[in-house]
DNA sequence: CATGAATGAGCGTTCATTCAT
DNA sequence: AATGAATGAACGCTCATTCAT
């Protein structure tokens, strides 16, 4: 379905090349590096870059959508546990506090995101990704609020919002104490 | 020390004139401005963009100070009322409040001032501004924790951390839901 | 000579689609089309383009030759007629005018043809074609100037003079004027 | 009027320079030399193009322009010299032969004002030259129409159409040819 | 002091062509 | 015979910065 073609073998190999690549250079030089850059570390030449993907913002798309599949799953797993019998709360704080980290170990990748900002919708990875993510953390923050541990009016948006403004580039302490701050809002009153 | 000569009437002019075009430019169009166009937009020519701040980081620099300014000079004149016997939680929220909207209606010299980011103490205005602001938020905040309104493990430090992390770029309805979730965590407990 | 092997029943196929589908995208987007899109629209790989045609140039060339074969033969049947009792210039300047609106219909063809400019004789197809209809037009010009209705001085060069100058690109209005100008100095003095 | 300020004495050379090289290296390698290697001819770097010229096009436009600029020149001669009592169909002549002599010497400028063809008129430079040559052709055409030398339903507009399709990058005997069989169709009936 | 012309490395992108599969 | 992934030089253009005037 995302595939008309398979993609022929050393196609593939090469793809995932280059998606490696890409998110080595973004997280080790910003969102800013060159394509020229990317084939390098890719080791092929930028022709190839364009060849898997029309443009540089529909790489740096795919790169972040990758990265973001993860949490879905992560997202997905952690509904899964609640479904059968783990407290709703503690999966859900559990699945913030991983995605902060993730965002921490990938802050250049989630400043890329924040670059697409506009149209991130218009990229069908990030879309789907999206899409998975969106469902399981609806199902999941129903939970925690009907077992009375998330504050009522809380929406997977807010999940968005915090996620978006966590401080990824500080430093640890920093980011523990954001973390501190906001879950203290987060509770049932 | 900080300043060698007291620079001349022209000068004088001329700086300040590039600094308001300077903001004007990064407002409407993103730190990406260039210093042709901000020079355009000053009425003078490059070279004395060059002559007046040795690189674009340091023009850039001096408007986020400059726009700093006003920040620091509303934590004066908040913590001077709580002084004379405003409730310092409702002078420190106040505050805060405007802070939030500053940041707003600058987001991009507030992204300009995040580019910053690594260095931002490296830049004499930005430390002298930051320096005055901190004075009077540390008094603010010690009396708003003693009048038992603020929660007691709160820092100067997360002010800096909240303001960074408030998502100034986005619309209005997000800014007031991610206040609305933060503030709920900064009462005393 | 031409062939040293016949040609495969489907390599013969593929060679009929790549030419259909490189006139039309040459018609409808300038002799600058890429070998990819070319290749897109015929639903062959690049590579099949370079089997049946060493490179671009030949591609084109051969689009162009055959696009002039209709011409040839409109020449030929003109000149057929001619012989069978028509009055010969009216065939004469009745293939001219049919030239001239091949000519507009496929103006980027023509201007493929202008851009090969220097060796159009470099390609055997060309050739070929071309040949044909200077036979015929030789002896239709010949039966016009003898039936005094052509002026004595033109020759098949003048045809293509003619037609390698005539205004293909521009609007029909234009292209009637030129073609009225043109004429009142072919009828024989 | 055309400068809003005079151009300071070593731009105004460069400017030649790039317009003189320009001309050349079209003239040798047609419209579709690089910037790159204009920019070497001219001895600047490309930057320096882009100062005085915003793209490529404005760069060609303005070299096709400066080359009708003596095109213009001519045709007021022409039309002075009628003025005072030359025959004005012998001028008129006089002038479309100089004109289609220099299309002949700057074929490659000619294409490359072909290839502005849409928007010739988008550039000041051509808009004003093409004015004048507008102007006194005009009257040129007109006093030779009154003289009973040029047929009467010519216009200024017969002499872009003549002079855009003169087939200017071919040998001198085809030229001539053209132009003979051309002028038969233009005395007056 | 101010000017603004000049620099030139760098960027994203295209495309005719090659060759391993 | 056909495929289509890969190549890489080339292109138009930008912009922070320098320095002669």
């Amino acid at each position: 379905m995302t595939s008309p073609r398979p993609l022929r073998a050393d196609a593939a190999r090469n793809r995932a090349r280059i998606m490696t690549a890409a998110h080595e250079q973004i997280t080790e030089h910003g969102p800013g590096v060159s394509m020229e850059q990317i084939a390098a570390a890719s080791g092929v030449a930028v022709g190839t870059l364009y060849k898997h993907f029309p443009n540089k913002t529909d790489l740096v798309a795919a790169v972040v959508a990758a990265a973001f599949t993860a949490v879905a799953e992560d997202a997905e797993a952690s509904l899964q546990r609640a479904d059968q019998g783990s407290p709703a709360i503690t999966e859900f704080t559990g699945f913030l506090t991983r995605l902060m980290d993730v965002a921490a170990h990938n802050h250049a990748v989630k400043a890329a995101a924040r670059d697409l900002h506009a149209d991130h919708d218009a990229h069908p990875a990030m879309r789907e990704v999206e899409a998975r993510a969106a469902e399981a953390l609806t199902r999941l923050v129903r939970a925690a609020q009907e077992q009375r541990g998330l504050r009522a009016d809380f929406t997977v948006d807010d999940v968005y919002l915090l996620f978006s403004t966590f401080p990824a580039d500080q430093p640890p302490a920093a980011r523990e104490r954001w973390l501190a701050l906001v879950f203290t809002g987060l509770t049932a009153s």
